[in-house]
DNA sequence: GTCACGTCTGAAAATAAATC
DNA sequence: GATTTATTTTCAGACGTGAC
């Protein structure tokens, strides 16, 4: 597709447009002659531009930022904008117009939002291969399904490469963000979902996660409303009476769930569930036969 | 973060019940 | 009777908690 005052210009647009919380409406890229410009106008849509060469000048909400190879700005709709390649050493770049409910806020999960709409010091290449792939996609026209996933599945990754590229903003702009000690009871919570089979000390937990035992063991207890022992050992009982659902022997389900003694595994479980290992697992026999006998009838 | 103290955990030994 | 599995009791050390 041919356009004025530019050396190169191209566009694909999506044939298949649905009601999806993220849509793609159109992707493409230009190489305009010295000094073109875009606006002031507005968009109905976003539209991310990414610099591939040259340079050019972004001015958005009476600021004007000067941009180079590598640099990316955000138009949102109904804002004005206006864009000017440089005199000398004109830009290209590429582009994806995108809409949908989801679309601002994963923008803004990406540390991108319309105080703050330039990333910059991407690698130009690996980002012109992301807006290519989903440009091919929707050249291709491989039917509705096809196009609307593969071209969500390249705008992902895409918006990956901003988040890391901004991830020093992330880091400190989050309103939600997680205190020092709340991210390592995080941490703890994940390693007793993922390692419960494992014998656990607290005081060496806490220690490796940079905490004294004590003081670990309160903001656990603040955050969620158990101590960590006992967080641990609802852990591992949910896990055993899943493994009691199976051929093992009470000792191996209370070795796989991190009960090394399986004598207090029993007692352990008793005090639980009010069953001992060997009760629960004929309940579970009897609810089994009562299911196949009602089937029979 | 530390201390003191009461509570809990888990290993060991003894015992009981079930099965062959 | 031998073997396997589950339960109970005991106690040292680890853990949780309130005060500081």
């Amino acid at each position: 597709m041919d356009n004025p005052e530019h050396y190169e210009y191209r566009i694909q647009i999506n044939p298949y447009l649905l009601n999806a919380d993220l849509n793609i409406i159109f992707a493409g890229a230009a190489r305009p002659e010295p000094l073109h410009k875009i606006g002031p106008a507005v968009h109905p849509y976003i539209l991310i531009h990414t610099v591939e060469s040259g340079c050019g000048t972004f001015v958005w909400q009476g600021k004007s930022y000067r941009l180079g190879q590598g640099d990316t700005f955000v138009i949102f709709p109904g804002v004005l904008f206006s864009y000017e390649a440089d005199h000398t050493e004109p830009w290209s770049y590429r582009w994806v117009a995108i809409q949908g409910p989801n679309a601002l806020e994963m923008l803004k999960k990406t540390g991108i939002t319309t105080t703050d709409p330039i990333v910059r010091g991407a690698d130009p290449e690996h980002l012109a291969g992301l807006f290519e792939s989903i440009e091919r996609v929707l050249e291709q026209q491989s039917g509705e399904t096809v196009t609307t996933l593969a071209t969500d599945g390249w705008f992902r990754i895409l918006l990956a490469e901003f988040a890391r590229l901004n991830v020093h903003k992330l880091r400190y702009s989050s309103a939600g963000a997680l205190t020092d000690s709340e991210r390592a009871v995080e941490q703890a919570i994940r390693w007793f979902q993922t390692q419960y089979m494992l014998p656990v000390s607290i005081d060496k937990l806490a220690a490796s996660l940079g905490y004294h035992r004590t003081h670990f063991t309160k903001v656990f207890k603040q955050l969620t409303s158990q101590s960590p022992k006992q967080y641990i050992n609802q852990v591992r009982l949910e896990r055993a009476k899943e493994l009691l659902r199976t051929n093992l022997s009470v000792e191996q389900v209370g070795n796989s769930c991190g009960f090394t003694d399986p004598l207090y595994f029993s007692k352990q479980f008793k005090l639980w569930t009010g069953e001992s290992p060997s009760q629960f697992r004929e309940g579970l026999r009897r609810g089994a036969d009562g299911n196949a006998g009602n089937k029979k009838a």
